[in-house]
DNA sequence: TGTTTGAATGACCGTCCGGTCACCGCAGTG
DNA sequence: CACTGCGGTGACCGGACGGTCATTCAAACA
């Protein structure tokens, strides 16, 4: 079996470094980004915090490291929904429903989400910030594009997509927010149907409507 | 005259701490509140370091009195427009202007008031965020209570009143993010115009408009 | 002008935390 | 069984920062 080409030592280094991140993101969603010490995330991955320097290079590293690992899978998800076939509508209900589900299955994953949105430091840091931020801007630009092709399509009514990308993903962000923090929060469709009703049809009375 | 009650000592004492509550806002926005130092602060404020303690307990006290006397300002203006007379389209409307007007006019209120709607913090510093994190459900529960007003007297739609205040407002904040970052930001009404649209009709092709 | 008072100061302290490195123990080798 | 290489360890270091307090000094007053 030529399958298996990895080494004991890199199976034993990838296993080492999937731990060590995921005990970052429980202590992030524990105590906060800023309050998440090396030695608290040693102590939750069972480790020496000599150890962590080993597989990182400093904190921000292991910070940012963890963070796309995560942020990665998720975007590829949205990416395949949108991509499928199907009115516009269906698409961004798809891509909804995708993102309440992630984020029901990665509760731990979010404090560190919304910590890297806009992220604090000292100006020594700002290249990685930029570099962190600029995942945000891609992001945004994708939807922006894609809002833009459903106007040109007759599908969406033409207007800033920029303006409209942003109004649309911090609005499903703030559901996030509120299923994340609520312990027994409502079924997903019912807040996938409600988000998307609101982002298609706005809040208004329709009379016109059978 | 019996009109100046203020004693000389207290004029003194009100502008000292206005000027480090303003040095404290110019900073954060600068460089951000974690990276915030009461040296920077002093600095900023042009006294020494030990002068801010006279005023403030400790930092976190001059952080949050700072957060709220500015708040205090722009929840002051919303709920005017919101008690005024008029539909309730209009009400939101002239709300989305005064907060998009509000944020024009103080910039550097901007990064503090993000910072403040999830914060941070050791355990040891859980109280005092409850109490911060209050302010903000305070007020994402009167806009909750006053879309349900709107819907009875129907105006809106019924869905589930919490969910969509949270979507509203973070709707309208990210565009607040965004004006502020951009440097030549479009005018205000063409970006009211756009949020009010897409909050009471959508994004959906209008078929049935005149 | 001498005295008093308290606001303002900034050097200093203790604590915390990221990052290092000399040392340890074990798996593999001869 | 002795030896060696290396992944792992955690005591330690340096710097940063919040908070304190003995000292200073200018204004108010006698």
């Amino acid at each position: 079996m030529p399958i298996p080409i990895k080494s004991k030592e890199e199976v034993v280094q990838e296993f080492r470094i999937q731990s060590i991140q995921e005990a970052t993101m429980r202590v992030i969603a524990r105590k906060g980004i800023a309050a998440a010490t090396m030695q608290d995330i040693a102590d939750e991955a069972g480790v020496a915090k000599g150890t962590i320097y080993l597989y990182f290079r400093d904190r921000d590293e292991l910070v940012e490291k963890t963070f796309e690992n995560a942020i990665t899978e998720l975007h590829r998800r949205i990416d395949a929904e949108l991509a499928a076939a199907g009115t516009f509508e269906q698409r961004l209900r798809s891509s909804i429903r995708t993102i309440l589900e992630f984020f029901r299955d990665h509760r731990e994953f979010f404090r560190l989400y919304t910590a890297q949105r806009f992220p604090e430091g000292t100006p020594q840091q700002q290249r990685r910030q930029s570099r962190q931020c600029s995942v945000y801007r891609t992001r945004m630009e994708k939807l922006a594009s894609d809002l833009k092709s459903a106007m040109d399509a007759g599908e969406v009514r033409k207007m800033d997509p920029r303006r409209l990308a942003m109004f649309i993903s911090e609005g499903i962000n703030s559901v996030v927010i509120e299923r994340v923090m609520d312990e027994a929060a409502p079924p997903i469709e019912s807040d996938v149907d409600l988000i998307t009703s609101v982002i298609f049809d706005g809040i208004r009375v329709q009379r016109s409507q059978a």
